[in-house]
DNA sequence: AATGAATGAGAGTTCATTCAT
DNA sequence: AATGAATGAACTCTCATTCAT
């Protein structure tokens, strides 16, 4: 019945769906959600705007496809499925991927910074951010605890602050920053205590 | 009715030119800056549209000046001047109010921090503040040398990566964020160490 | 699979048209004309838009043929080839016709009424619809002629107001609108006289 | 402290809305609302599609007080509140003034029936227009009771229709319809039955 | 015959800024 | 010093229509 088969279609669909989002990442990243014009993010993708509206029904749906994509890849590289009980090994692991990850993808994890500071931005994902994490948030607490802290819910709340502030300063300035030190640092302070 | 005095014509320009910053801020913080507009701040302050073109010759200037006297405020607080060579007390009391005087003024801080990270606001701001927080920087790296740390610009900036990250998450929380516990943290970290 | 004959392609043909025609009675009665977008139509008669391209030239196109076919629907009904000489009994099914046809597809009907009176609709279909009218109203006049009026021309067309009103009036209250009086009246007034 | 008095300030908005409005109703009645842009009504009325935006917020807001004002109009010059009890003489003066008035303003009350037919127009103001109308309505039905009509209820609804179906055909073409007939008409069934 | 991806013109709306008063 | 009417450019979004397949 098609005269494109299916698969085609499909193709072509996930193809101009990445070239959107890549070029949206970019412009979001680059001059902030608000600034940014639809029309910017169709002329960096290379089709015109009309299109950009076949595949997104919105701007905003633009961006919560993009958050939605980067927090699935941190989850993934977290590995947040084996967190029941966290090894210092594993632990380990997490504290140089929080800070490795970020720096691999700047710009999404930028934006992604910049989105979480701004009011408006703020309510419309952070619901689904925070509740996608809790699980891992859930395992901090658990090692805190097993490690012998009094109050491990309060030291996993400093610790993801320590980390955040590191991510930050790392994206903000990736040549100067010590990341290296940094990762030395929270180990040392957090694992080998 | 007589003409007013000098003295009274200055009078109203600072009263007015406060009217309308306190009023941005307002604004700028509830909604974000490119979502805020003139009119919106204008209202707030009692003003009409043209009086605040009046006082600042553009929506983009009143955030410039918001931001300076943000700045003046911290460097004011954090005594600057008097940082030539930090005492473990001077430090201590610097980690405290580096906390505590976000929460004070969320709003300002939260703006602040909102404007940091977002790529176009950034350019406009950021030399201007790196410069001016400048001597600060040094006096940190001048205390942790002292301290005997082999590289202490690089502990400098770990150090300021995680105070911003308390300060961060105090104001993205600041009900149920541990700020004490984080006082106590980074004070045993690299005070008392 | 063997080619298809000729017959097999007109009766495809057929059904299509037909399909895309009600799915654009439909939306155009729900919606209106200006707010229902070709999309809706196609998506409706379950066919693709491209589809619906082939068939007819353009929305345009597809109301013209909708108007064009309803006319024809009701000089049929009408019986408007026989209406040399009205007798008083064809004049009371006529009466009775007009406001009962209607009824029974009050879609299409109110869809005509509601084209009627939109200005720049109007010109497009007017001429032809009066044209096609035309001896039915020559018909009534004589009729009017031969009972008597003095101005059977004016009668005619004060006849034909007050038809349409009842009309209209079915159509946009069909459930309270008291359709079997206002038959009555008109009888009794025109043709009981 | 006003540059201009507020009594300026009112002029000139009294009269931008009032062209604005003439503007709109022009454009409305020869297009139609959804085929009218924005911009041919800011056109017209010799301003800027922004100011047009400073005085209504919207294109529904337009047309909502186009019809408001034209409902005014009409409950006006009906004298609706000396309804309580017709009398055969106002009763004449209501079929009559029904049919001069739409004829003295004829593009308002055009572009009135074309929305009053327009499916999605029709919910936005049936509801307020209709309840205006209601006393209306009332004092038609007491004064077919008290002419013996056995459904007096009915008769209102057929005499409305028969009216509007006037009123309709008196827009459509008024230098041809019969007015005078039809005011006759009405006037020798209703009145002098 | 049939698809739906793709376009581009234009829709309604917002808003920083200007300016006559 | 102060007003708010006025502008115009840019915004997000829609949709009739085309076209490669």
């Amino acid at each position: 019945m098609s005269p494109r088969t299916t698969e085609q279609y499909e193709a072509i669909r996930k193809e101009r769906s990445t070239a959107i989002l890549d070029a949206a990442l970019y412009v979001f990243a680059e001059q902030g959600y608000h600034s940014s014009s639809v029309a910017a993010i169709a002329k960096r993708a290379g089709v015109s705007k009309g299109l950009l509206y076949n595949y997104f029904s919105s701007k905003e749906e633009v961006l919560k496809r993009l958050m939605h994509d980067l927090v699935d890849y941190a989850l993934e590289v977290l590995e947040i499925e084996h967190m029941d009980q966290l090894t210092d090994e594993r632990f380990e692991q997490i504290i140089a991927k929080s800070i490795d990850i970020p720096l691999q993808q700047p710009q999404r994890w930028k934006l992604f910074m910049s989105l979480s500071m701004q009011q408006d931005v703020t309510e419309l994902m952070l619901r689904e951010v925070l509740g996608r994490f809790a699980p891992y948030m859930q395992a901090l607490s658990t090692y805190f605890a097993a490690k012998g802290y009094d109050d491990p819910i309060a030291m996993m709340r400093v610790f993801s602050a320590l980390l955040d502030g590191v991510q930050m300063h790392c994206l903000l300035d990736p040549e100067n920053f010590p990341a290296e030190k940094a990762k030395e640092f929270l180990i040392q302070q957090f694992v080998k205590q």
